[in-house]
Parts: structure tokens; sequence; C-alpha cells
DNA sequence: CGTTTGGTTGACACGGGTCAAAAGGGGTGG
DNA sequence: CCACCCCTTTTGACCCGTGTCAACCAAACG
């Protein structure tokens, strides 16, 4: 996390403030710093704002940390705790039975993560800490009565879930009629959007804790192909990326590549294998 | 829609029974019969509740009609209304540049629609109607309204889009990684149980307002290969699937192909093309 | 140092896309 | 009743994007 200097104005950070402006009295938008993320203006957060943070911990927060590479709970287990990410990166995936993996979403600071599941079938997915992360959990049981004595919680809680459906469906867009570098930018450009939006400034290059295999998994592509895949972006001048940190070069055409149709052929941008 | 005339017990009524489960006083199962769609016992509906219903309503339902293949909404629009479906089918897609689209759900009576957007955006995806529709609209300023006004609805709402949200993340899952058969099943699968929850009986075959290009554009494959995937499961004696009427011949299966690993042939499935 | 993990590359196979054509309805008008 | 049209389903031939397998390399690590 970096911290920021300059108050978001950017079209990058408003993608993801849109859900929690807050007007005031007289219809101007509310700024104030985030508590729970670096982010100057808690509306370019992903998350449960700091008041229903203090709603759920009125005695202050339980931070909990786990290093990187633990699971935080195994799809299947019985439907426990939603935790606010303070810090670090998780990601939410699904397992099947010969091992391999769908990687479902990547959870950033901010994110809310846990609700995955219902009480009676239990965790539909499993989550694992990417790298050591601080969590503040809820038992699922206070959370729900909590909202349910605020209307105002609930809806946050409303919110904050329709924006990871909305993500979902993108992600399902994505998978169901992208190719691989479609598919590629779609996630780069999302995660770039999501990290930037917690800096005040947009350094040319991030740092993302991830690698080629998680690519891969989240993408519904074999490592190997990903590696083709960023090789061919990378040699057309499209971005940079090598352990881990990214840098966009050319934002546009990954916008393009990401949102239209990357299946007809952008001229000459295919085939350089 | 077919009328119910037994209690549902079956686990395929429970599976989308789960999130409307109501507990009274001394923690028995509340039944009774749904105000909006024919299910005899609210509680297998995949919608708010009849009493959430009466609130955003009190001066009763403004149901609309919709001829079969009507836009109910575009991507790109401003954020309108949101919508309880009373009956007939519809779906949401996202249209590409290239006429190509992809379904991102099918929405059947009880369903709530209109909320696939946000205020600053407007809506990210287009809806359709597939059938004749009779929807219920509701201004999304005042439903934002009602619902900051009731943790209750507030609370159902969050349920509705979580199981959105778990829905759309199976999606994915099906779309990333596994090939035709599976993705085929997961769908059939899906909307066999939706259906079947509605009618108090399990009919040997139902009826899907759907063909084989709808089956196509929301699982990722043409249509040609759509074809070719259905004549294979159906010379394996998996299912049968002719103008929109679906039996399932050996559920168990196709559970197989569609929850499990698909891409691992089960012994002697693939390959009878 | 050897070991492990992730990235890179090449050869090859295969699932599914593409293109084209024909076969079946279902509807409509003559 | 037939002719015609439109739309969906079906089938075949062929191609291409991606998976698979295998080898090798570089960096990190004990």
């Amino acid at each position: 996390m970096e911290k920021g200097t300059t108050p978001i104005t950017r079209e990058s950070g408003a993608l993801h403030a849109t859900a929690f402006l807050r007007l005031d009295s007289s219809g101007n938008v509310l700024r104030s710093p985030c508590e729970l993320c670096t982010a100057r203006d808690y509306s370019v957060c992903r998350h449960i704002t700091g008041k229903d943070f203090e709603q759920l911990f009125p005695h202050g927060p339980h931070v909990q940390i786990r290093k990187a590479g633990t699971t935080i709970f195994l799809q299947g287990e019985p439907f426990g705790s939603v935790f606010i990410v303070q810090n670090g990166w998780l990601l939410v995936h699904k397992l099947f039975e010969d091992g391999r993996r769908q990687i479902i979403r990547f959870v950033l600071p901010g994110d809310l993560i846990g609700f995955e599941g219902n009480e009676v079938e239990g965790m539909s997915y499993s989550a694992e800490a990417i790298t050591d992360v601080a969590l503040c959990g809820i038992r699922y049981s206070l959370f729900f009565k909590t909202c349910a004595a605020s209307p105002q919680l609930a809806m946050n809680f409303a919110t904050t879930v329709t924006r990871e459906a909305l993500a979902a469906w993108n992600h399902v867009g994505a998978l169901g009629q992208q190719r691989a570098q479609g598919r590629v930018a779609n996630l780069l450009l999302d995660l770039h959007h999501r990290v930037v939006a917690r800096c005040g400034t947009e350094p040319a290059a991030i740092q993302l804790p991830i690698n080629q295999i998680h690519i891969a998994s989240a993408t519904g592509l074999t490592s190997v192909h990903v590696c083709r895949t960023l090789k061919q972006m990378r040699q057309v001048g499209l971005l940079e990326f090598r352990k881990g940190q990214l840098v966009l070069l050319d934002t546009e055409r990954l916008a393009e590549i990401a949102q239209l149709d990357p299946a007809v052929p952008l001229d000459g941008l295919q085939k350089m294998n």
C-alpha cells in the first residue's frame, strides 16, 4: 500500500468510488480520510465504511494476523465469520477434484470476505492469504444481527455485495467471450484500478503480489499460455509484468482489448509467437 | 409455472430455500404460501418476500406486461428501476462490439432484476424478455429509500444479491475450468433446480423457454458446438433436450460432470462424435 | 552448494471455432 | 393445400487457439 498525497479525482479512482459517494444535506460529496486503509478519501474505498466499522466493533477492532499461504476458510466448512481485510491480499477460489482451481476473486485491503456461502450449505469457496494479512473478523451471526438493527449498515453491505456481483458478472463476460489477451487485460486492468485507487498518485509501476500461476487460474488459462500471452503483450508494447511489477504502457489499447472485443484481430496485434 | 400440491421437502427445493428460511420464536421453520409466484411455501422462492412486497407497494403492486423479445433496459442506460418478476423469463446479457453477447443470468419469476449497475455509470448490462413477462417495478431511488428505512428489507435485498453473487461465481468456475459438457450440465441443472423448486412435484420433463443459441451464449460456446455437445450427452443417456423440453435421465452423472471435473475423461463418456 | 519454485520455450495434440450447406419445422399468403 | 420463407438444428470439413508434455533456465532458499 502506498500513501496518497493528493485528493483522488482521476477516473480510475472514480470507477470504484461510485458506490460509496456520500452526500451532505446540501448535496455535496462528503470526503473524509478512511480509517481502514490509507486512502485519503473513504469514498474511493471498496469497503464497509469506518462508521460501520465502529458499529461492528464498539470496543475496538479484533485484528488477527495470518501468514502468507494460510487458508482462511475451506469450501464445505460451516459458515463462520465475515472479515474486513485491513492489510494484505487474499484470494477466493473454487477447488476441483483433480487439484485445479478457479480463482474467483482477489481480495484487497478494505474488501469484505467470508460471505461466500450460507448457513445451510456452508462455504462454497476457499480463501487463502496471498501475502501476510491482517483481518478484522466478526461472527456472521453477530454481523447479521448488527445489520438487522441498522439499515445503513445493511445497505452498505448490500452495496458491497452488489459491487462484487457486478465484478463477477464482468468476469463471466471475460471468460465466456474473450480470448487469452482479453482475459489477461481485464484482470490486470482491474487490479491496477483497485491498487491505484488506494494511492493518491498514479505511479508508473505498481506492485502486485501475484505470479503467472495466479493469473492463469483466475483467467482459466494454463500458466504456460499466460506466459506466452504476456510475452505477446510485452512485445507489442502493451504492458510490462515482471516479478509482480506491473507497468501499463498503452492503457487505451489495453482497455480496448479488455472491454471491447479482442477476438476480432486488432490490426496486427496477434500472431507474434 | 406449475402448481404445487405437496409441501416441498426434496433437496432440489431445499437448495434454493436456504436463504429464505424463517424461524418462529421457538425455532421452527415458518411456512406459508407465496403471494408472488405459485409456490406453496415462500421459503422456496428466490425473491424478496411477500411482506417486503407489501412494503414496497403499499397501494398495491404496479404490474406491467412486456412482450417476448422486448428490451427491459440497455447497457449504458441510466440506472432506473428495480423489478420483481411475477411471470415469464428474462435474460441479462453483456453486449460486445461485434454483436456477440454473453448471457450473464436467466431471471425467473420471483427473481429481482434491475440492480445490474449503479447511479454513476448506469446499467452495466442489458435485459431482455425471453417470454412475455409481468414485471413489478419500483424506482431505484424509492427502493433504496425504503430499504434504508427497513433493515429487514435491506437484509433481504443483501441476501438476494449474495445469492446472485454465489451463482455468478459458480458460473465463473464453470466457464474457467470446465469443457463443453460440464458447462452445459451446469446450466441445465441450475435451470432445472430453479424450475422444479416452483412446482410441488418433480415432473419427468420440464419446459424451458430457451433454445440452443441461448445455451451457447450463456456457456461461452457457439451454437454449433452446443448442438454437438447436446448430441453427445443424448447419446450417452445423460439427458434429452428438444424444443425446450428438458428431461434429465442420469442426474447423478450429470451432477458429477457439472460439479466435479469434466475435463478428466469419465471412463468412455467422451469421444462419441 | 543442491533443491525448489516460477518463468520460458518448443513440439505436438485436441477441443472448439468457423464456414458452409442442408434438413427440419412453423408460420403465412396465395 | 401447397409454396415459400424464416429460424433453429444438424452435419461435415477444416483451422486455430490453447492445453499438454517435457526440457531447461534463473532466482530464491536452506
